[in-house]
DNA sequence: CGGGCCGTTGAGCGGGCTCAAGACATGTGG
DNA sequence: CCACATGTCTTGAGCCCGCTCAACGGCCCG
């Protein structure tokens, strides 16, 4: 047991918290949690498609990426993941992987077990269904990535991803939404939006010399944020960043 | 109060009881779920993108396809629905819903109220692990479509697709794994894939020629089971069909 | 200073799209 | 029973977005 809940815990609660309102004995229990930190480096796998999972792991620091390989050898990427994700639900509820964890930078997570996990949400319902909302969202970002990969042209994908970074890297607390970093190679990229990388960079290059963004090594500030929200077709409904009790109230007040 | 569960809650009880076992009361709890029954037009939404859903659906007979409209007014179609599939817990579970539900043909189907839904799982947290497990399945699922439409080719993608369907209705008790009713349109068999209805005419008739399929008016015949899996690179792990204990048996008798 | 890794740019190609027309089944009203 | 409309599927012809192949430049780090 951890006296000190680690920050990947701490941010984890946070997260959960944003969606699904706890008691005290809800809040101590998952920072009651046992863990372990662990340094990661970056291309270092955190799960492997088709091995058991018997750990949940939620970043700290770093960035890591979900993604299968097809049999003809190409790789799909699924989400990016930061600060406070709990990147391994999905994988070790089920207890063997169908695809991999991997990061993308050097970083740090903490590991949780994943039976403590199901013990903790039978014994505290209403953490199971926080827990249990946080992998709807994430399935819900998966259909705007299928949405993304099918339905729009190489460079409204672009831009719908950049928009989905920069809210989500606010909201971790890791940046602004007009300045942020974004530490994946032009491959990963494209593995992420089904594209080359020469035409990411490419497409890119696009969207900088129009004025929607200005790139430095490994981050993006976005210029015209109006404009790259309507070329990226973005509505970050689907995110899910407020209760809906929140959501409802805004829409009563409109 | 249903003193008699319809086939929809037997259906959906089943495919639980594929990865979690229950005590009778759990089974209870479940069967004793308040519900509605109602027939369903062709066309007709179960849940439309946007609006609040109070109610959770599961199918009794007939397809249901889960979409969403781009910007640009392309249609993505996620996945598809049968027969004991509760097919908005992510859209009620959320409150409110970010794509929608529609029929592709008529059917029947059992409407339960949410808050009954999240009653049950507070109150028998088995039952709510064995709803979380069934949706991350359906995550798993929207996955492998991802990568299906961004990494393979339009007969692998289509190959990929009737093995699912394959599959699935076999396990639905709806047809054997050789002899099926596919339902959709080429249009709507065209927005699973992301392909044009007319090049998915040409990739039909491309794989009935090769021998690998044949077709009448809307069912599907599967001549050559080896070759279209092989084809659509299709691995059935990910829908999770038997219980993880039963895969680690099967795995340490090999 | 040399060797990866990463990003950029150019040139040509191709899978799946667009546009167009026709075939065929089903349903509806006269 | 036919006339007609509607929805679905098929086939042909031409085109384009993003891919492939290739070369080069910049950066980091040993």
């Amino acid at each position: 047991m951890s006296y000190f809940p680690s920050h990947g815990l701490l941010a984890l609660l946070a997260k959960l918290e944003l969606r699904t309102s706890f008691n005290n004995s809800d809040r101590d229990a998952l920072l009651a949690l046992p863990e372990t930190v662990r340094t990661l480096r970056r291309h270092e796998f955190i799960a492997r498609d088709q091995e058991n999972v018997r750990d949940c792991c939620v970043l700290i620091a770093g960035f890591a990426i979900r993604h299968k390989v097809a049999g003809n050898g190409l790789r799909q990427i699924f989400s990016i993941h930061m600060k406070g994700d709990p990147v391994d639900l999905h994988n070790s509820m089920l207890g063997t992987a169908d695809h991999n964890l991997q990061m993308v930078s050097d970083g740090r997570a903490t590991f949780i077990p994943i039976d403590a996990i199901r013990e903790l949400t039978l014994a505290f319902p209403t953490v199971g269904q926080a827990m249990w909302q946080e992998t709807l969202v994430e399935a819900a970002i998966f259909r705007e990535w299928t949405l993304n990969i099918g339905r729009r042209d190489a460079r409204s994908r672009m831009a719908h991803l950049l928009c989905e970074l920069a809210v989500r890297t606010e909201q971790a607390d890791l940046g602004t939404a007009e300045n942020f970093e974004m530490p994946m190679t032009q491959e990963e990229l494209g593995d992420a939006l089904t594209m080359t990388p020469i035409h990411v960079s490419r497409t890119l290059k696009i969207l900088a010399t129009d004025g929607l963004i200005s790139r430095e090594k490994r981050s993006i500030r976005i210029l015209d944020r109006y404009a790259l929200t309507k070329l990226g077709d973005f509505d970050s409904a689907y995110l899910r960043l407020t209760k809906d009790s929140d959501a409802d109230e805004l829409a009563s007040v409109e």
